[in-house]
Order: structure tokens, then C-alpha cells, then sequence
DNA sequence: CAGAATCCATTTGGATACTG
DNA sequence: CAGTATCCAAATGGATTCTG
């Protein structure tokens, strides 16, 4: 028997707060961008299709608050600051990509369902 | 090459919706109590820890909607509805229970990695 | 370039009271 | 039992302006 399984997948307190987290607008999206290695700020910016500067600012804060992004400052001109994951962010991004996979292959099944339920006679 | 790589991964505008829609405080752990099988409205409040009866419904309501979930009423007394997955809603609960695993497994670490965070000298 | 600060609209979520 | 309805607080997110 696994941990979550003994757990009842998921009764835990923390993991509710920890699921609200990663499970944000934004977070699942900026982590599977830093895969493909670390990325500087306008670079995600570009990459994260849609996400305003503030917003990637936050992700980015609180992902290095959690431990799962590190924040690497280079003094030049122009400045430099380089994001990447850490192992425990990393680890994460094997299980968020995957999210975001299943996402994408089903985001049009959700589209027509969402259609059908609404197209029913109802309150 | 699957087609999250083709995609880049989550650039997808929809990718964002869902991924915000299934990421909000309780769905994935609604959804991963349905992993064992049919429930009922009360016996889910009940499993699924801190819930209010308000956001339960909701979450459900939402779920139908996307076609994750159906609902069946049983016309008795006392009614009996009862909630079990689809197999869109199936699917996502195997990506969902490895989620709510890794956050049950790193829950401790994210927290020390705060608590460290907060405690450096900072603005 | 990489943000900080501010303002504001929308969403999310909790509590409570009521219903078939 | 399984909800609905209402009220309200807090979190989330977008746009814009300003800065080292």
C-alpha cells in the first residue's frame, strides 16, 4: 500500500493548501516552461503565453518561497536574473507535465460537454 | 515526439482554463475520493476533509458540467443521489492521485522551505 | 531588463438560514 | 438526505505607471 492510499488520497490538511498552490492560474504553466532548463524573465514572460508581468512575478516569488525555483541574480548591464528548478521543482514538473498533457487532449471534450449541459433545459 | 512536446507544453489557451478550472481547492481531491467508487453527497462532505456543503456542490455541479462526473437520483426516502466518474473524469483522477501523492510526500519539505524563506532578512 | 507599486474587477470560498 | 439562497470576506488576476 502506498502513502497515499494509507493517506485516503488526500484527507491530509496541508495537501488541499498545497493543491490551491500549484493549482493557480498560472503555477502548473510556468513550472512545465522551466523543464526545458532555466529561463530568464522576459524569456518566460514570452514564453507563458498570456500571463501579465505581475503575475509571473508572483508565480515566480512564491515558487521560490516553496523551494521549487531558485533565483539567480547576474550584475550586468542590462541585469540578468535567472530562474531555475530545483530538484523538489522539478519533480513536481514531471507530474504538472503530464497534467498539462491530459489538458490538452482533452480540453475539446470538455468544450462540447460543457456545451450539451448548458443546451439542457435547466434552472 | 507526444503532443505535449509538440505543443510546447501547455501554450495553449485552454490549457490555462482547465488547468485553473481542475486546479482550485477541492476538485482534484473530490475527484480522487471518486476513485474508490460511487459516493454519496453527505458520505463525500464527510471524506473529503474540511469541505463546506456549499463548495461540495459547486465542485460537483462543475464537474457534471465538464462531464467528469454523472449524477444519479434515486427517488426514495430518504433521495439518494449518487456521484460517480466518467471516464474523462477516471482518466484525470490517475493524474490527480499522483499529484495529491507528491503533495502529501513534499507537504514537509514545502513547509521548512517557508519558514526558511521567511525567516532571511528581507524587505 | 527585471521588477515594484497601485488600483480595481472578478472569483473563490466560508457561514448561515431555509427547503422538498 | 441533498441540496438552494444569500451575504460577505479574502484571494486572484489584469492593466497601468514608475524605477534601479
Amino acid at each position: 500500500m502506498d502513502v497515499t492510499t494509507a493517506h485516503a488520497a488526500g484527507d491530509c490538511r496541508s495537501v488541499s493548501e498545497i493543491l490551491s498552490r500549484v493549482g493557480d492560474k498560472w503555477t502548473i504553466q510556468v513550472i512545465v516552461a522551466l523543464r526545458q532548463g532555466p529561463a530568464r524573465f522576459n524569456g518566460m514572460k514570452r514564453q507563458v503565453n498570456g500571463i501579465s508581468q505581475q503575475m509571473l512575478t508572483r508565480t515566480l516569488k512564491a515558487l521560490e518561497r516553496d523551494g521549487m525555483v531558485v533565483r539567480t541574480v547576474h550584475h550586468s548591464t542590462p541585469p540578468q536574473v535567472e530562474y531555475r528548478l530545483t530538484e523538489l521543482g522539478f519533480s513536481l514538473s514531471e507530474t504538472a507535465r503530464q497534467l498539462a498533457e491530459w489538458a490538452t487532449l482533452n480540453s475539446d471534450a470538455i468544450a462540447q460537454n460543457r456545451i450539451r449541459y448548458d443546451g439542457r433545459d435547466r434552472p
